[in-house]
DNA sequence: TTTGTTCATATGTTCATACATACCAAATAT
DNA sequence: ATATTTGGTATGTATGAACATATGAACAAA
C-alpha cells in the first residue's frame, strides 16, 4: 500500500521526535515541537500549519494530543485556528511595528536580552511592617534582600529591588549574575509561575536619579511584583525602578 | 439498584441545566453554569467542586465535556486543580490584599465601575502619519475621534482619546455614554477581542494639567492601547492619560 | 511516637471514533 | 459573465474508555 507521508517542511526526522517511554506528557512534547517548528520564518509568514490529522498520523499520535498542545498555543494567540482553513501563526508584526514607539519592550525584559548588570548589592534586611504583611512573616525575620541596576551598553535603565521568602532558602552566596529564574529552578526547586503587577508612575527622588543617572522629577515607570510558585506561594517581592524615556512596559490583554 | 446521586450544593434542579439542543456548545454551558456556581460563597470559600465524574453524570454529558469547560477556568485561574483532591476556587485573595498599595485598579477601568464621564467630544479628524500607519489606511481618510475625561464624583483621572477605525462603521451619533465594547458588539456586531498595550511614564505638560487638574511636570502613566476582533483586525486605538497618584496599574501574569 | 504501607479517590493523560460546521474553490447552472 | 451548487478539507464538538499518577487518610509496624 502507497502511503503518501507527506513531508512536514521544517520538521527535522520522521519521527524519534516524540518520545512515548519520557515521563513528559505528549501533549507537552507536541506543544515545544509546535514552539520551535514556528520559530521556522515560511511559518513566521503565515504559511499554513500542517493539518491536524496529518500531524497526528506522522507523529504517531492521537488527533487529540495534538490539538491539547495547539490548543495552548491558540490561548497564548500564538496560532490562530480558521475552521475549514488551518491553523497558522498569529500576525504579532502589529506588535512589533507598533512597538517602534519605544525602544524597550517586556520581552527584552523577561529574557533579559540585551541587558548587563551594572551593580549588585546583597544583603539581610529586617521585616518592617511592609515585608512583614507581604511575606506574611513575622516582623523581625530576616530577608535577603537583592539590589540590581541594569541596562544596556551606556546606560543603567532599571533599578531593581528584589525581597525573597526564607522559604525559597537563598544563602546570600548564590550567583545572582546567572537569569534569576534559572537559579531558583534549578538549585531551589522553585518554580516561578504567575507574577501579579502594579505599575505606577513617579517622580525620580534623590536616590534615584543617583542611581539611573536621571535628573531629580523626570518621570519613572514604578513597578511593583510578586511571584508565585504553582502552589501560589509567594516567592519574590520585587520593586523595579524604570527610566520612562528608555522603557514601556508591554502587555497582551484579553477581554473576556 | 441504588443511586446515590448526591445533591450539588448551589445548583438549582437535577438537570434542565444543559440543554443538549441548544445551538451552545455543550463544554460552553458548563462553562457558564460553573462561572455562575462558584460565585457562590461556599466555593469562594475553598469549598470543592463536585468532582469531575459525579458532575459529567449529573450533566448528562462525558467527563471530558466537563473538563473542557473546568480547563478554560484554569486556565483563567479561576480555579484551581489538584490531583487526587479535587478542584476549587483560586484564592484571590492575594490579588485584593495586595492592591491596598493603590486606589485604583485595572478591574475598575475595565468595568468601568464607579467611573462617570466628565465630558466627551466627538469629532473627525484627518488621518496624520501615525494613524495612518497604524491603521493600515490612506493618510487622508477620516477618523472619528472620540475625547473622553473619566473620573469619580470629585476629580478627574483619566484622559482618553479614541481613533475608531472606518471598517466599525460609527457615524459619531452614537451614544458613547454608554459601556463602549457593548455598544460596540451590539450595535456594531464588532466584538473586541485582546487589547496590546503599552505603558510608559511621561510628565504632564500644559493640555494634560488643565484636562487632569494636576500640576505641570506631575508624574502621568500613558498608555497606549490597540483594540482588535477576533479576525485580529483593528478596532480601536486608544490613548490613555492617567493621574499617577490617583491610577495603578495592575496585571497578572505568566510565566513559561 | 514516628514511620511505612495500603487504599480509595480525584485529577492527568491518551486514544479511537463520530458527527457538525465553516471555508474555499471548482464545477455547474443561469 | 455571473450566480449557485457541491465536494473536499479543515477545524469544532462530543463521547466513552482506559490507564497513570498524585494526594490524603486509615492502618500497621518500628
Amino acid at each position: 500500500m502507497y502511503e503518501h507521508m507527506n513531508k512536514i517542511p521544517g520538521m527535522q526526522q520522521d519521527s524519534f521526535i516524540i518520545d512515548h517511554s519520557s515521563v513528559l506528557p505528549l501533549h507537552y512534547q507536541v506543544e515545544d515541537l509546535l514552539r520551535k517548528l514556528i520559530e521556522q520564518p515560511e511559518y513566521q509568514n503565515g504559511k499554513l500549519l500542517p493539518n491536524e490529522v496529518d500531524l497526528a498520523k506522522k507523529l504517531g499520535i492521537s488527533r487529540n494530543t495534538v490539538r491539547q498542545a495547539t490548543n495552548k498555543l491558540v490561548y497564548e494567540r500564538l496560532l490562530v485556528r480558521k475552521k475549514g482553513v488551518g491553523t497558522k501563526v498569529a500576525s504579532n508584526n502589529i506588535t512589533t511595528k507598533l512597538n517602534k514607539w519605544s525602544s524597550f519592550t517586556h520581552e527584552m525584559d523577561e529574557k533579559g536580552v540585551k541587558f548587563k548588570n551594572y551593580s549588585l548589592k546583597i544583603s539581610w534586611e529586617v521585616a518592617d511592617a511592609e515585608l512583614s504583611k507581604v511575606f506574611k512573616i513575622d516582623k523581625k525575620t530576616k530577608i535577603l534582600k537583592l539590589e540590581r541596576v541594569r541596562g544596556v551598553a551606556s546606560e543603567p535603565i532599571v533599578y531593581f529591588i528584589s525581597y525573597f521568602h526564607p522559604r525559597v532558602g537563598l544563602t546570600g552566596d548564590e550567583d545572582f549574575s546567572k537569569p534569576l529564574y534559572e537559579m531558583l529552578e534549578n538549585e531551589h526547586h522553585t518554580t516561578a509561575v504567575i507574577s501579579r503587577e502594579g505599575i505606577s508612575a513617579i517622580l525620580a527622588d534623590d536616590e534615584l536619579s543617583e542611581v539611573l543617572k536621571v535628573a531629580v522629577g523626570d518621570p519613572i515607570l514604578f513597578r511593583k511584583r510578586v511571584v508565585f510558585d504553582p502552589g501560589e506561594r509567594l516567592i519574590e517581592y520585587n520593586l523595579g525602578y524604570y527610566r520612562a524615556d528608555r522603557f514601556t512596559y508591554t502587555i497582551d490583554i484579553e477581554r473576556g
